[in-house]
DNA sequence: TCTTGTGCTCAACCTTACTTGAGGTCCTAC
DNA sequence: GTAGGACCTCAAGTAAGGTTGAGCACAAGA
């Protein structure tokens, strides 16, 4: 993994970021922020030398990003989620609001499933009833089919 | 995809499935059942046609790992999760609470994650402050450099 | 001048988690 | 007796999310 210590390279100008300089203050790999900018999930600038320059808001964006692939958040779910952020200015507080209301949706439902789970396993196998028919998260589509030797007790 | 619906084929003993009835019952697909016992995830025993035949207690096995995926739990980890959680037998309410109370430390781990961003969304985008360097979820090695043209205000 | 550090592109490769396809076996029903 | 359905194996393909490597450019320091 090439990612670079910031303080390796000068800044080009105060309000633009190299891209080793953004790795390191982010965390991402500097092949990982590539990658998001073709994904069209992130955007820079071109200096005098062709090096890609970032803005300092982008920071947040990639940061968020980050933390979107720490719960497992696909990548293309996410260009949906920035939709109405812009990427060419630092985004305005209803931007974000707007954009943050998507995304406490999206992270609303995965906490849910996982406090179900979460529950289940504390309820239901923790009590040791071990009943496949009687739970609802087992059986999303509760489409169990009834035919016999059910489920058993120990 | 190649699901089959219950009763497309009849159980050749009352309890032992076959992968088609298994696939139906659960929502996984066949060939992904076949790559979890490849894996290592599950097991089943043959019958004279040298067709995979399943015990029931592998349906709740099976419908642990499809909710796992769903949260975006990797495979290797659900090894490491079932490790004591016998393949050949039905498995004990011990065996059970053991294994369920590693689980429950993984998903604990996860909510957590999605929890501080919630709040962060709400908290630190939702009130417009738009700080990064106040942020501690989208700083998690809390490792900014601080040189100038710090988080604006708009 | 030569090396080191940072950056560039493009193509190939990698891992995870499966799916698809080719070619074959049984069994049942028409 | 042949068609269809459920199953088998093994190999190859796919999608996501990157990483790695080759080959090159530019700037600064020893």
């Amino acid at each position: 993994m090439t990612t670079y210590r910031s303080g390796d390279a000068r800044p080009a100008a105060d309000d633009w970021l190299s891209i080793g300089e953004v790795s390191a203050r982010t965390g991402a790999a500097v092949s990982a922020l590539r990658f998001y900018e073709e994904f069209g999930l992130i955007a820079s600038q071109r200096d005098g030398r062709n090096q890609r320059r970032y803005p300092r808001h982008m920071l947040r964006r990639i940061a968020l990003i980050s933390v979107a692939k720490r719960i497992g958040i696909p990548l293309q779910d996410l260009l949906e989620a920035f939709a109405d952020v812009p990427l060419d200015r630092p985004p305005s507080h209803q931007e974000w609001q707007r954009a943050s209301r998507g995304w406490k949706r999206r992270l609303e439902e995965r906490r849910l499933t996982i406090e179900r789970l979460e529950s289940e396993l504390t309820g239901c196998i923790g009590c040791g009833c071990l009943s496949m028919k009687a739970c609802a998260l087992l059986n999303p589509g509760d489409s169990l089919a009834d035919d016999g030797a059910g489920p058993r007790r120990l």
